[in-house]
DNA sequence: GCATTTTGTGATGTCAAGCT
DNA sequence: AGCTTGACATCACAAAATGC
């Protein structure tokens, strides 16, 4: 068992002159000197201990104080009453809580991720040498003890703060096995550095680093490490593996020690997003092109010092061409990309190429690995207007742009400004080619209509009609081989319930006897 | 230059998961 | 139990692209 409590400290302090005009101190022995870097909630733990205390938070109990849910500040206050000198240490390296965020030595932290007490940590070789909690033992970040280059250990048999629970020997032996395993640990600079931060060592200087908040400061590195492990990823679902922030952390931190180019890094990292062809988007949606990184930016709890990420990201998607608005912003990229020149060799706007490369009839997110030349061009032969589009199939612009919005069909390229669609013929033939298929061999003469007449019977738009035909809801019964395109198709008249012209707009509200029979 | 349409962006809200 | 967080939807508005 570790002491918590050196035996020179343990007779001291009880033999001091007491003015018996002031407040006795509301607990029988106080003889201790508070360390430095030792918290207030540290100190308590030895004083409970010189108090013959077994479960500190029953101790602190019967004091008035929070025991369940420690507050360090609470307990800070309480050891400033004590008749004992140094109390300036307890209040140098007592963090004070505030929300979500923990203060320690004017830096900033966050609870949780950062600072936490849920288990009791240590570097067993730190106690060794003199036996009370450093306030950094309370941080998760710090994974290993950089002066004794030694893994911190963690008590985690009880949820609470178990301070009252004494260390066994099997733990130092396990102690004492990582010892001779972490020399040369990624995670000694990084530790180094907090420490350094907070005044305990002899501060590292990372000029990116040191102008952010430490809790910016650390969010920066896991994000770095994110990159250079994780790679580009698409957004994760919500659920958030935190088990490798750590080793984010570490190596974001041994990145930006080493001199790593941020810049480099960060548009390495977007080329690898699949989005990314020959450094030119398929796609403008900046969430997809970022993959996790675009949370990463936008997230804005840890936006506040982080500017210069979004710039330089901001120039990345400008060159790969995700944001048309960054374009005065930054100079054109001295390299033509791939699409300009094809769009050039074909006659074509850089947009459509990119549309045409990100189109695949068959499969709509893939496609994106067809941007060659070649490809661009043979895809932007089958293009044809709406106007032809709607000519194939028979029916009038109006239909067309109805069927079009019924989601029969889509434009590879979307209309822009004024100028209309363009069509994939192969797509626009396939919908006849579908619904001919379905024409039975002995097909029935009487009692059929075409599409214009059902309808109007069936009181549904004729983009309805289609669709159902094309979904095999309503069944092909023959084919008017006079006629152009949709006009073509026959199917069974719907129960007549009413006298039709065949003309004019359909009744806006059904009559409920008519939708009854339908 | 104008009209129309798309795109970029922030504000806001929701939801589930995980943590205190 | 209540809070934060991350992912993501949705909205409004401004800015930019585009065709005329």
């Amino acid at each position: 068992m570790i002491p918590l409590l050196s035996g020179s400290a343990a007779h001291m302090l009880d033999k001091l002159s007491w003015s018996s005009s002031a407040n006795p101190p509301p607990i029988p022995r106080w003889g201790l000197e508070p360390y430095e870097h030792e918290p207030a909630h540290g100190f308590f733990l030895r004083l409970a201990a010189l108090n013959g205390q077994q479960a500190t938070p029953a101790f602190a109990m019967s004091l008035g104080l929070n025991g369940r849910n420690i507050d360090p500040q609470q307990m800070l206050q309480f050891c400033k009453q004590l008749p004992i000198p140094g109390t300036e240490r307890l209040c140098a390296a007592t963090p004070s809580i505030a929300k979500s965020s923990v203060y320690i030595r004017g830096e900033h932290l966050r609870l949780g991720r950062d600072w936490s007490i849920r288990h009791r940590r240590y570097c067993l070789a730190c106690l060794n040498e003199k036996s009370f909690h450093r306030f950094w033992f309370d941080l998760p970040i710090v994974r290993v003890c950089p002066i004794h280059q030694i893994e911190l250990a963690s008590e985690r048999r009880s949820m609470k703060w178990a301070w009252h629970y004494p260390l066994q020997t099997s733990d130092m032996a396990i102690c004492k096995t990582d010892a001779a395993l972490t020399k040369a640990d990624p995670g000694l600079r990084f530790s180094s550095y907090i420490l350094g931060r907070l005044g305990v060592l002899q501060p590292s200087r990372i000029s990116l680093l040191d102008n952010l908040r430490l809790s910016e400061a650390v969010y920066l590195c896991s994000i770095i490490g994110k990159m250079l492990i994780h790679g580009w990823k698409p957004a994760e679902s919500s659920r958030h593996e935190s088990s490798q922030d750590q080793q984010f952390m570490e190596a974001g931190h041994n990145f930006l020690d080493e001199n790593g180019s941020l810049s480099d890094l960060l548009e390495r990292h977007i080329r690898e997003s699949p989005y990314c062809v020959d450094g030119v988007f398929g796609c403008k949606d900046i969430q997809k092109n970022l993959g996790w990184w675009y949370y990463a930016l936008y997230t804005k709890q840890y936006r506040r010092g982080l500017d210069f990420l979004m710039e330089d990201t901001n120039r990345v998607l400008e060159k790969f061409g995700a944001c048309r608005r960054l374009r005065r912003k930054f100079p054109v990229a001295e390299n033509e990309p791939s699409a300009r020149e094809i769009a050039t060799a074909l006659g074509l706007r850089i947009d459509e190429v990119i549309q045409l490369a990100k189109w695949n009839s068959r499969i709509p997110e893939c496609g994106l690995e067809e941007f060659e030349a070649e490809t661009i061009k043979r895809r932007s032969s089958r293009m044809i207007s709406a106007e032809t589009a709607a000519d194939v199939l028979g029916v009038s612009r109006k239909r067309f742009a109805s069927m079009r919005s019924h989601g029969i069909f889509a434009p590879v390229i979307k209309d822009a400004g004024g100028k209309s669609g363009q069509y994939d013929r192969n797509e626009i033939e396939e919908i006849l080619a579908t619904i001919k298929s379905r024409v039975p061999t002995l097909s029935k003469s009487a009692g059929l209509v075409d599409f214009d007449i059902y309808r109007a019977k069936a009181c549904c738009s004729y983009s309805k009609a289609v669709a159902d035909v094309l979904s095999g809801a309503v069944a092909v019964d023959g084919w008017d081989i006079t006629k152009p395109g949709l006009q073509a198709v026959l199917v069974s008249a719907p129960v007549r319930t009413r006298n039709y012209s065949g003309r004019g707009r359909l009744p806006k509200h059904p009559s409920p006897r008519i939708a009854q029979v339908l």
